[in-house]
DNA sequence: GCGACAG
DNA sequence: ATCTTGTCGC
């Protein structure tokens, strides 16, 4: 692990970065049993990029149990909001939120993209490798490639997700009527494992459960931070 | 050069 | 990402 995967000097060092830690991310499944599944999200002010970003992981038993408070944390990013370097934004908030956890999720479920990004370095593959901890990335919107084929409008409906050649993702109609979310390999997860998860984790909503409870705790962490 | 561009 | 209320539809 180098300082520049967290901290690079400039877009080319930060470029190299998410080369190596594409090349140090593990597309096949190495995850131990499952008893704690977390979302990791973030919330910041509108159009304030450089502003404090509040970001949260919020885990849930595994299978469903008692609830688990969300861990929060704030912290003043060093860049913009740049797209293809959301993982050096967003990561270093997310791993203070992570340290503050009593038990370490065995998987997070993180909003963005995992290996469906130009260089395959989402901000879940970052933080996965960063943490060296199974991720899923889930997304609303494409940031690279092309849905192959038309997906179909029942729940549970996929679609491969093309960039290069390469599949790098699934477009998976989560919810009627609703437009698709775009599962990814993280890291250390296959991409049918990612799938499985993301649909298990689901409630009926376009998102799944765990993302959506770290949704509204980093909202939560803002507006508390906010009026005050 | 042009267009596209997670959160 | 975020602002903001109600309103319409299943």
């Amino acid at each position: 692990m180098h300082a520049h995967w967290i901290s690079p000097d400039g877009i080319s060092a930060a470029t190299v970065a998410q080369r190596e830690i594409a090349a140090a991310a593990e597309r096949t499944d190495r995850i131990g049993p499952v008893c704690l599944v977390a979302g990791a999200d973030t919330s910041m002010k509108w159009r304030d990029s450089r502003g404090p970003i509040h970001a949260a992981v919020a885990p849930m038993a595994w299978p469903p149990g008692n609830p688990i408070a969300p861990a929060c944390a704030t912290l003043v990013p060093d860049i913009p909001y740049v797209p293809g370097y959301l993982g050096f934004r967003e990561c270093p908030a997310l791993i203070a939120a992570w340290e503050r956890l009593d038990r370490k999720p065995d998987l997070v479920l993180v909003d963005g993209h995992g290996i469906s990004h130009p260089r395959r370095c989402g901000i879940a593959t970052h933080l996965g490798v960063l943490l060296d901890v199974p991720t899923i990335g889930c997304a609303k919107t494409i940031l690279c490639g092309k849905v192959e084929g038309e997906l179909g409008e029942a729940p549970g409906s996929l679609a491969p997700l093309v960039d290069r050649g390469e599949m790098v993702g699934m477009a998976l109609r989560t919810r009627a009527r609703a437009l698709p979310i775009y599962v990814s390999t993280g890291h250390r997860v296959s991409l049918p494992s990612a799938i499985d998860w993301v649909t298990r984790l689901g409630d009926g909503r376009r998102l799944p459960l765990p993302i959506r409870m770290a949704h509204d705790a980093a909202n939560a962490a803002r507006r508390a931070s906010m009026d005050q």
